[in-house]
DNA sequence: TTAGCTGCAAAGCCTTTGCAATTTA
DNA sequence: TAAATTGCAAAGGCTTTGCAGCTAA
């Protein structure tokens, strides 16, 4: 029976909300009507998000008292714990959220005029961060690289 | 006549304060006694710190009515500006600064155990994140390498 | 003199928490 | 049934702002 979930090879085989069900059960939580509403959302999109937006998409079912914020920031956290979400960095005050489900490690160049998120991979980047920990007697855990600057399309903009 | 404090050839040949007092003057702004008594606090460490620290550094000035929290606010936003400090990133949702005056480029690996930030240099990472842009059509202002993990001393005292 | 600056108090913003009522397994 | 979870309202923690008085040039 499989109870580390942070490791899984067979990870992207079954479906978020699945998985999701199995981590809160390995837990003694339950999968209640607002996790799994929140869950399906989550992962309906491939895009990094952060609270507010997915607030933002809730908002229906926040009006009819389906879900509450707290609920949602509540369930965001077991996300992270059950390593299906990654919380990549604060932008102006706000976490930001991405998939770490089904979804290849990544590296980001960040737009400062549109706000825009670009995902590249660059394993020689990670090599080398990996090298310079090596020399400074580090144990690496994860590594974020951010480029910041301006994409093609707000250049042609100006 | 210097104009732009962004670039500056000789930027580490006068004091803090001093080249604070021409980006002030530039700008039709004053030297006032906090703001010199912000900037040298700031530039007396050649650390990383966040506000609360700095404000710690400074609470006996705030005790006497020398200096306010606000100011303090304002003044790391106006050095920021100046680009003599650098705000690197939010843990835990503080703004972090660094020096960008008078000290090298440099990035970052984090230990998550005892919070302590370690300083690196690394130019082939410098020049890779350079060649994914460029493979981007992105325009480079900055980046930012995080490597999150373990300290030497934390792992030895578990 | 007079724009710019300051401190105070209060507001903002995002996020978290206490608690009584509700719901899941 | 009993523990877990929810929504509400309120509190937190960091940062910013409005404003009247103060101050640097």
């Amino acid at each position: 029976m499989p109870d580390d979930f942070s490791l899984g090879s067979v990870e992207t085989k079954i479906a978020p909300t699945e998985r999701f069900a199995q981590f809160l059960q390995a837990r003694g939580k339950r999968l209640t009507r607002q996790r799994r509403v929140i869950v399906e959302m989550v992962f309906s999109h491939h895009d990094h998000f952060d609270a507010e937006e997915l607030i933002d998409h809730l908002r229906p079912l926040i009006a009819a008292r389906q879900v509450s914020r707290p609920t949602i920031y509540r369930t965001l956290g077991e996300l992270i714990d059950a390593r299906m979400l990654r919380s990549i960095m604060t932008v102006s005050g706000r976490s930001v959220y991405e998939h770490d489900y089904g979804y290849p490690r990544h590296d980001h160049l960040h737009c400062q005029t549109c706000g825009r998120l670009i995902e590249f991979q660059c394993e020689p980047i990670v090599r080398l961060c990996e090298q310079v920990a090596r020399e400074h007697d580090f144990q690496v855990a994860g590594h974020r690289v951010f480029v910041t600057g301006t994409c093609a399309a707000c250049r042609q903009k100006r």
